[in-house]
DNA sequence: TCAATATGTGACGAATCGTCACTGACGAAA
DNA sequence: TTTCGTCAGTGACGATTCGTCACATATTGA
């Protein structure tokens, strides 16, 4: 065998990423369900003790999977929280930038939701469930940008007994729930239900918006089009992948 | 060996029940995990082949307890339908009733959380898929009531283009969402953020019904001393079970 | 130069999965 | 009553997957 040269932590990560990336591959052609460390481990240049030295096993891939796809998660969050507009919309926007991630990267959207299950969480390493707490926070930090934004705009205001960090997670797990409940229909335009997945997160994020007094308000401002057009503007090339894929943002159920 | 008589559906489904349940005391013991099938064949009454013969593999037998946990949690929902009080309270006590069924069966929970991961459904059968979509179906039926209540009674509107089925899905994936994102402080009071999953639930599921213009608005009473109130009259035994399990219900930080 | 340390390897045994040849009860037909 | 076909359970078995560790080689420091 040949003995590598002392690693650093640059090559660590490098490797760790090489598996990862595999291991996508992997789950692309063969369904997340039928992940092997195995499979893995016959796909890349590296033996099993060396995959095995960075995952204690499936579940603890499959997790740092799902913290790597957070990088791309935050920067499509990011974007929305960069982009011109009142902070409402661009709340908005952020909401829908999760399901425009969901639409393009099926495989990683997968592993994110695999990464809440208990059966999971309870295999990993306290190292990636650690890394995957702090993405999380980074994650938040758009969302904290826009709401600060919007405190700061006047357009919103705290609610009695509430900090800040409660109005991110709100809307946080309010799209979590929603677009997590239908993943079934991400991937397709209409399922077993007559829910629609654009339209129940535009419905549910606006609902939630009038309830915490976000300006402008339903009654007051058409966000539909809006956000059609600030789709259009800020996500061209995602939207054109996806509908490459054959599943478009249906707009047309909103009226 | 002793072959049996002739299977009827009743009998099918009673020995389906007897590995449920072991498969459950397993999974308290040693964590969900840990959960293997050649585990739960050494605990019951059966050859391995007639565990096989009810459930394809683990995930399956993982998404029948979900299925099977559902109906206990639509019984706790109906419980909150029936309630007397608004409409609107009625909703937030079953969205509370959620929260306390995750109290009290923390391993059920986590097997209904289990069943929303693709590796999970994955390797599922259809009959338990389906079997699990006609019971989310079912648990619908109480926030329907719910919800045609606070319709019938004028407290509530069907907002511009939403019919009654989103407002329903609105509600429960902001309740699912809330729920399974703190599922880390489900169990004990505080975790490594500063939300608390009752005052969260309260806060948000009270932000949803203000959004959908649902009577009596926050500004114009106090739920949370009604919602207390309700809880106990209507969960004393749960609360009980909840505080002898030492994590008590925490409404002091909601002032 | 040598001993200690670092690191990768893949054969190996253990655990788990999932199947199926075998077995016996039961009912129908001869 | 006997024979045969069907039904249903069984657990040994082979396959797959997991996870480890004795071994080998390079590197480093004394």
């Amino acid at each position: 065998m040949t003995p590598p040269k002392l690693l650093d932590e640059t090559a660590l990560k490098e490797r760790e990423l090489q598996i990862i990336n595999s291991a996508v591959l992997l789950i692309q052609k063969n369904g997340i369900e039928n992940l092997t460390m195995d499979k893995v481990v016959a796909q890349v240049p590296f033996s099993k003790g060396t995959v095995y030295k960075h995952f204690i096993g499936k579940e603890d891939l499959l997790l740092a999977i799902s913290n790597y796809s957070i990088e791309v998660l935050g920067d499509l969050f990011y974007r929305a929280y960069q982009f011109k507009g009142c902070a409402r919309s661009r709340m908005l926007l952020l909401n829908f930038s999760y399901l425009i991630y969901a639409m393009l990267y099926p495989a990683l959207f997968q592993c994110v939701m695999c990464s809440k299950s208990p059966n999971v969480v309870g295999k990993s390493s306290d190292k990636h469930i650690n890394e995957g707490e702090r993405l999380e926070v980074k994650l938040m930090t758009s969302i904290h940008g826009i709401v600060d934004d919007g405190l700061n705009d006047n357009s919103l205001a705290l609610p009695f007994n509430m900090d800040i960090q409660q109005l991110c997670f709100s809307n946080w797990s309010m799209a979590y729930g929603a677009i997590t409940l239908l993943s079934g229909e991400v991937e397709q335009c209409s399922g077993r239900t007559n829910l629609i997945v654009e339209r129940e997160l535009f419905n549910l994020s606006n609902m939630l918006f009038d309830g915490m007094g976000w300006q402008p308000l339903t009654k007051d401002r058409n966000h539909h089009t809006e956000l059609q057009t600030a789709l259009a503007e800020l996500f061209p090339e995602e939207l054109a992948s996806i509908k490459a894929k054959g599943r478009e943002l249906n707009f047309n159920s909103f009226s």
